[in-house]
DNA sequence: CTGCTAAAGCAAGGGGCTTTGCTTTAGAAT
DNA sequence: ATTCTAAAGCAAAGCCCCTTGCTTTAGCAG
């Protein structure tokens, strides 16, 4: 990406939601000139750009899901995960952040390495905890809030189960009130 | 399916083995006549019975998942958990079982209804619980068990972290103790 | 303003997926 | 054993995706 201003980043963005607009119509396996002509934008371009089809899938759902729910700073930890997680509520209630999640699933290839996002993802979750530490609150560890908050969320996505409001309330809740009750079995940090 | 045994099923299976082994092969996106090539059949076979590469791989998945981690009945709600847990614990730690859940997940189309299959495994779920209370344990709804035991292991199939050896207990003993500390805020059951 | 170059557009060709009408086969029924 | 039929196999044709070499454009640099 040399040149990041300009046509180049028209293109991308317009291809992008081409890919949005046409999964959320329905249109699943559209391929390459079907997104292209949405987009107004030559089939060649989008080849000699993205290469696959699922590799552009990936690119724009990773893209999209970027820019949603960073994590607050609110002093607490308790606060700082219920803005994280009424974000993610928010991504997952809604019918583009729900396709972008399904996409970003199907494109993940079963042998590579996790993906740099989910871990800089990761990262900055445990940044948070840190923080929380040095304020002298009992925190949980990455796997527990993936395990008690992320994963009920792309459970009931992934599967085609309703996300109520006020999920990430409850699922925050949940993570908290058990760390509190048993402070012991889990398993060591990660990746 | 008129002819369940003879030729009918043996095709079935073999086009069924093939799906599984050219995914794990990665082959991740091998059409139909290389399907067919592979279970030694003719593609028109493939067409005509599935009509697309997604219904087949969805057929494939959902039949050979249906046959995974039955729930045991040990007479107590815990130890109904576990063998349930471990079983599922097993398949997310089987390259295979990976394979065929992240087909399941990729194939599922975002807006149609629940498939009949979790239906049917979630009523399993719900008279194991139903049992339990009849003895007089206390007892989580289905969606808290989906949500602390099912949804970490998918989260780590599909997003390729590791599932440890133990996991399945440590997730049953988490559900558990989390409702003996705090039996208040959970939602209702549900499909 | 002029020149440079990365990226987009264009066009043509090959290849493989998919469809469809017909034939053949194998399993079930009588 | 004979008959019947659902399902599998075969062959050919159309379609569309993808590739590739070349041309054109638009943004940046001097």
């Amino acid at each position: 990406m040399t040149r990041p201003g300009g046509r180049s980043a028209r293109v991308r963005d317009a291809v992008h939601d081409a890919v949005v607009e046409l999964l959320a119509a329905g249109e699943i396996d559209a391929a390459i000139p079907k997104i292209a002509e949405r987009a107004g934008v030559n089939p060649t371009s989008i080849y000699r750009r993205w290469g696959s089809r699922d590799a552009l899938l990936l690119d724009a759902a990773v893209t999209r899901l970027r820019s949603t729910s960073p994590i607050p700073d609110t002093g607490s930890l308790r606060g700082d995960l219920l803005g994280w997680a009424d974000g993610v509520e928010r991504a997952m209630r809604d019918r583009h952040g729900q396709i972008l999640l399904r996409a970003l699933v199907a494109t993940l290839r079963p042998d590579e390495k996790p993906l740099e996002y989910l871990r800089a993802r990761g990262d900055d979750l445990q940044a948070t905890l840190d923080k929380a530490e040095a304020r002298g609150e009992p925190v949980p560890s990455v796997d527990e809030v993936l395990d008690f908050v992320l994963a009920p969320f792309y459970l009931r996505v992934l599967f085609r189960r309703p996300v109520e409001p006020g999920t990430g309330t409850v699922l925050v809740d949940r993570l908290l009130t058990a760390r509190r009750a048993d402070p012991a079995p889990s398993a060591g940090r990660g990746g």
